[in-house]
DNA sequence: AATCGATGTTGACACTGTTATCATGGTCCC
DNA sequence: GGGACCATGATAACAGTGTCAACATCGATT
């Protein structure tokens, strides 16, 4: 069984056989039970069955590789929410859809979550603008606020703050991670002021 | 020069002169400049001029030490909401002058307020309910919906929602840390659905 | 076939949180 | 007043971490 590059890097088979995707592979396994702050290195490459310095290679350090993780996050987001909002019927509701993905993907993915917004680098203007679901959020707010850029720009940012906080207080037990929860805050026609 | 307890124990002065105290000072005036995942025990102990193990005869482990951090961390943002609140002329001002003060809070002690939730246990019930601004804002939200107990929830719960993603997006440099975009996102009447 | 550069390993360093063990010195009781 | 006790502190040590320098290996290029 070879394990697929992710859509990283070219990475030919070498000793190892394409180490970086391993890495990586392995970092977003290790994120499905392991706080962010428990990550190791050196236990990753004991689970891919590397020497501890053989990830240096790849990565300048351990950051590097986390952003790597979190950019992975970002795809899966943006894919989620995208698909989220094609099963919606209208306008609106896809609007809605992008939002309840963003917090149910948080919830079932806390800890890639969170070091998608510690990595800050990258990652804003992707999830703000270059990406797929962005895009088609944005033409949705502009419907919205009847093409005022400036209004459709806070509505934008008033609706990703909703969510994130929403995510947050979840993530961090400050709030019910109820589903139902999620639909009522998200639904509110409070974010589409006539 | 005798550094003051902050409201924490009464601890009277043994060989140190209330350490506990000067832990918690040291570690406040650490997180000014240092990044939550960078904060040290030792570095915190090398600071007040004492071994490093003898933090364990204060606090059981780390965590416990950062929770003292966090529990501080609250007690200021509740200051710090109240005099913004006691500054407004009406009810709704009030309930926005909160929300603003809750963000510019963040921007002003990132590290801390980021502490404040990364210790999840008695965080919540403190910031939402039983905290003195928290009181407040309670009440004004009963009055702006008209006393119905579960939309009163569900708007304290969006407007914690969207100031609480509003101050972690910038703190995570995904919006820009504006003033004034604080003011445009929190002012809109959008938290008040009529 | 020899060389070279990319990849991986070993060993080491400074640092961390934590524990077990020992030292100190106020407090209280007789 | 003298001695026991216990809260507080210090030392030494352990496992674990990220990272660097030096060495080994092996496919690709000439």
């Amino acid at each position: 069984m070879i394990t697929v590059s992710t859509s990283i890097s070219p990475a030919r088979a070498y000793h190892h056989g394409d180490l970086r995707s391993a890495l990586v592979e392995a970092g977003l396994e290790a994120l499905k039970t392991t706080a962010i702050a428990d990550l190791s290195l050196r236990q990753l490459a004991r689970d891919v069955g590397v020497s501890a310095t053989a990830v240096y290679r790849h990565f300048p350090d351990k950051q590097a590789l986390m952003r790597a993780l979190a950019s992975e996050g970002i795809d899966q987001l943006g894919q989620f929410q995208k698909a989220a909002a094609d099963g919606a019927v209208n306008s609106a509701d896809a609007f809605a859809a992008t939002g309840r993905a963003y917090v149910r993907f948080a919830l079932a993915h806390p800890a890639l979550f969170r070091l998608m917004f510690s990595q800050c680098e990258p990652i804003g203007a992707s999830i703000f603008g270059e990406n797929l679901a962005a895009r088609m959020l944005q033409a949705k707010a502009a419907v919205a606020t009847g093409g005022n850029p400036e209004e459709t720009r806070r509505l934008m940012i008033q609706a990703w703050s909703v969510v994130h906080g929403l995510a947050m207080l979840m993530l961090d037990q400050q709030l019910p991670a109820d589903d139902a929860l999620i639909d009522r805050v998200i639904d509110q026609a409070t974010l589409f002021p006539r």
